[in-house]
DNA sequence: TGCAACTAGTTTCGAAACAAAATTATCTGC
DNA sequence: GCAGATAATTTTGTTTCGAAACTAGTTGCA
């Protein structure tokens, strides 16, 4: 009973910040695409990533992608690697106007919260979803730190290089402690990977 | 910190379920209206409520609400008191849909939390929602027991009618107790409203 | 090497959602 | 009874979105 009344509550947050999303120089989903590339990781960088990100498709990301870039608050760069990928970065109008977003109402919002109740609304939601994507065949995309494929390897046999050194043992490549934080298309959430949802 | 890290949980949330919401035989929008119109009181079963609740304009709603009419889904009936306003109801096609609403696996996501972070995610939520409605100009729709204008008169010379019968002192009007949690448009919160953000 | 299957990204198209303005019908106050 | 307000609708043009088609680069396998 007291369950339908929490979601509700939940649609009615989301509902208000879109609605918010519309006063302003950006789009929501635009404004969701300059979040999304500003804390996203080298990897992920990607109009895939954040399609997956956003739940939605390529084509609608692109558009998104489109008129950031036209309006000069992102930059892309082909990968090196692999000619068919492109990595977006913000430029620093984008950086600027992030400062702007009207998402940061949300932000001052839960900062109101006293330090208990916001982090237990933080893992409340943080279950609700995984339930979420549980139940529905989508993904989850989420940080580093959080993730089955992260590996910290504690100060191995170079006592000068630092306390710890992280890496991705999915990719096998060494992350920057700086970007345990940011998000990942890689992410696999640290309890039920157990099986994989998606069959062939 | 952790306040832009649970605002962004937050706003996931949002977003799959606006998604999920796709899925289905009625868009985003008309599900949101067959939501509305199943927990709304009496005074508030119009076009303009809704248009309201949806945070939209009265034309847009009644788009929606045509496209459901047309399903089937709802039916209309004029006020009596008023030959201009008429009143939505849901057909029993309409409710047997809404046990199929893709918003129930959110429902279901939080059920499974355990009932103590359930409540203490509801009234996160519910300082969140105050906080982000004081600091945006927009107004929220909410519920009778919650309401300034709520007139609770406990068993005042009948003892046989019941434990207590609740009021409207802004119509002045009897509110029958299965009617209590339903949404009304006249809806005004408890604590802030000490002044009227709307100048003339 | 060559070719098929796959993947990243883009483009196109039609269906919606939406805001804004014009329209109709009804109500209220004077 | 008339002017102005209100409830709902219609109309119009714009924007957003998903679906599907398409291009180009990569991978695997023989």
């Amino acid at each position: 009973m007291s369950a339908r009344e929490t979601a509700e509550l939940l649609l009615q947050v989301g509902r208000l910040v879109q609605a918010e999303g519309y006063d302003g120089e950006l789009s929501p989903a635009q404004w969701m695409a300059l979040r999304f590339f500003a804390r996203a990781n080298p990897f992920s960088r990607t109009p895939s990533a954040f399609a997956e990100f956003q739940a939605t498709t390529r084509g609608t990301a692109t558009q998104a992608i489109k008129a950031l870039e036209a309006g000069g608050y992102l930059v892309r760069q082909p990968f090196k690697t692999d000619g068919r990928s492109v990595s977006l970065r913000l430029t620093s109008k984008g950086k600027k106007t992030l400062a702007r977003d009207p998402f940061e109402v949300l932000v001052r919002a839960v900062d109101s919260l006293d330090t208990t109740e916001r982090t237990a609304m933080r893992r409340a939601l943080h279950q609700v979803l995984s339930t979420l994507a549980t139940s529905g065949a989508r993904r989850q995309i989420g940080v580093c730190q959080d993730c089955t494929h992260f590996g910290r390897e504690m100060c191995r046999n170079l006592p000068s290089t630092g306390p710890s050194a992280a890496e991705c043992l999915l990719l096998s490549v060494p992350i920057q402690p700086e970007d345990v934080g940011l998000l990942c298309v890689h992410f696999q959430p640290m309890n039920e990977h157990l099986e994989d949802r998606r069959t062939p």
